[in-house]
RNA sequence: GGAGGGAUCGCAUAGUGGACUAGUGCGCACGCUUGGAAAGCGUGUAUGACCGCAAGGUUAUCGGGGGUUCGAAUCCCCCUCUCUCCGCCA
């Protein structure tokens, strides 16, 4: 059984021993990630919050004693000692609430650190290609892209999105359909094999809930969309309602690794992103989403980062989709991340690799935001949390009907679907 | 949306202003007892922060936040979650 933590009113966003011992390496950090923070300050904070921290405990005690000593109804004296007393408390629990928010204000917003095997790059065009799977495909025809089979075979409809809903948006039909649900039941089947426990979770989480997951920082809210009036944030992915589940809980280490696969639409405002992938439904509003997500003991998220990856290698090379495997740089990193994959599948319709999926180590980063532990022995340690795609829809699905189109515009389903689609082939009606 | 109840230690409960240093039962751990076990008996049983080499000490926390008071689990206000009923609803 798990265990609900009672009170969490003093979240440490991010660990201040860690900041103390070692402030050279968390300004390298943040400054690799491309993150202005003032570690200097920050402990200057700290030292203030301190001190008076030191004071108020003092005056405290004081108070506390006086309190006791008193026994029955209290002389006018004592009543005189006692109210100067408690003001003295006060005006001191005040200059500590102060530095405490100030300080917590700072340590919000200390990014994760990369891991020390990470390269410092400046952005995507640092990251590292690790490996690559297969061949880019050879078409004996001029392959076309996914939005010209899509519409063909009537499988895909953004006309008649963009009159509902507007750009970006995109109606699913037909086969089409069928396509995702047989890869859901592929990913499904698959990860339940291993253990993961199936979520269907909420896709609207309050504002709190993505502040400690740490996507609020560093101007991360812009992809968002915000339900104002109800104080409400459409999630990105599965992995933001997956996460803080266990929002303040204290899991047993025989439990772990807890291993999650949710299945939930994606919601993404894509700002910033104007006129860039505006073709067929690579980069759209919403889509469905196969997520996996792990809690691991502290010092397991590597190996288990391993794993999802090679669950997510097993994916593609199930599905028989030339891809190449990327690393990404510090500056390329996000955030929480600590180390970062992404698969990039490859699309002929656009005679380039495209990502199709990413797995992260968060390390205990959001774990000492959300207040996620797990018991070990005697001691209470922080969760090691990370975050893997097996199938974004959309993106998956195009990779397919790209590298599997025939001449004639029909597209082979991928073997391993088949039975899934209880078909092997998508045809125009 | 409306009306009313509730939230106390891992679980269950007691607790209406100072004896609460939060009691009791269960559970758990250790010990005694036993050929071994059960029962019984005894002892212990939170977390965070700060100070300290340590032993230890101080402080905060009874859903969260604020207030009244010399003093709050207890009184007042706000919020969250939950239960019962009414309304609406796939």
């Amino acid at each position: 059984m798990l265990k609900q933590v009672q009170h969490d009113n003093f979240i440490i966003m991010f660990d201040i021993k860690l900041i103390r011992e070692n402030p050279e390496k968390v300004q390298e950090a943040a400054k690799s990630k491309r993150i202005a923070i003032d570690v200097k300050k920050i402990l200057e904070v700290d030292k203030k919050y301190r001190d008076v921290e030191i004071v108020l405990q003092k005056f405290r005690e004081k108070m506390n004693a006086f309190s006791k000593s008193i026994k029955g109804k209290p002389t006018p004296e004592q009543l005189q000692e006692g109210k100067e007393l408690k003001e003295e408390v006060q005006k001191t629990e005040n200059d500590a609430k102060l530095f405490k928010h100030e300080l917590d204000m700072w340590l919000s917003q200390i990014p994760n650190l990369p891991k020390d095997d990470v390269k410092v790059g400046r952005d995507e065009s640092e990251n590292d290609v690790i490996r690559k799977f297969k061949e880019p495909t050879k078409f004996d025809f001029t392959p076309k892209d996914h939005l010209a089979l899509g519409e063909a075979l009537g499988i895909i409809d953004m006309t008649r999105a963009a009159k509902v809903s507007g750009a970006r948006f995109a109606y699913l039909k037909g086969d089409g359909v069928l396509l995702e649900f047989a890869l859901v039941q592929f990913a499904f089947e698959m990860l339940l094999k291993e253990g993961f426990i199936p979520v269907l979770p909420p896709v609207l989480i309050k504002k709190e809930t993505m502040q400690g997951l740490g996507y609020m920082e560093n101007g991360g809210d812009e992809d968002m969309f915000h339900l104002k009036d109800d104080d409400f944030i459409l999630v990105g992915t599965a992995e933001q309602s997956l996460v803080p589940m266990h929002k303040d809980e204290i899991l047993r280490k025989e439990d772990l690794p807890r291993r999650y696969v949710g299945y939930s639409p994606s919601f993404r405002r894509e700002a910033g992103s104007y006129g860039k992938d505006t073709r067929g439904i690579l980069r759209v509003h919403q889509f469905n989403k196969v997520e996996m997500v792990s809690f691991v003991a502290a010092g397991e998220d590597d190996r288990e980062q391993d794993f999802l990856l090679s669950l997510e290698e097993k994916f593609f090379q199930a599905l028989d989709i030339p891809y190449q495997l990327i690393k990404m740089c510090t500056g390329d990193l996000g955030f929480p991340a600590a180390r970062k994959y992404d698969i990039e599948a490859w699309m002929p319709g656009q005679n380039k690799y495209r990502e199709v999926t990413s797995v992260s180590t968060v390390t205990d980063f959001q774990s000492r935001r959300l207040n996620m532990k797990y018991q070990d022995g005697t001691e209470r340690k922080y969760l090691n949390v990370l975050n893997g795609t097996a199938f974004a829809m959309s993106r998956t699905p195009i990779a397919i009907l790209e590298n599997y189109q025939q001449e004639d515009g029909s597209v082979i389903v991928p073997e391993v679907l088949r039975k899934y689609m209880g078909k092997d082939k998508i045809s125009a009606k």
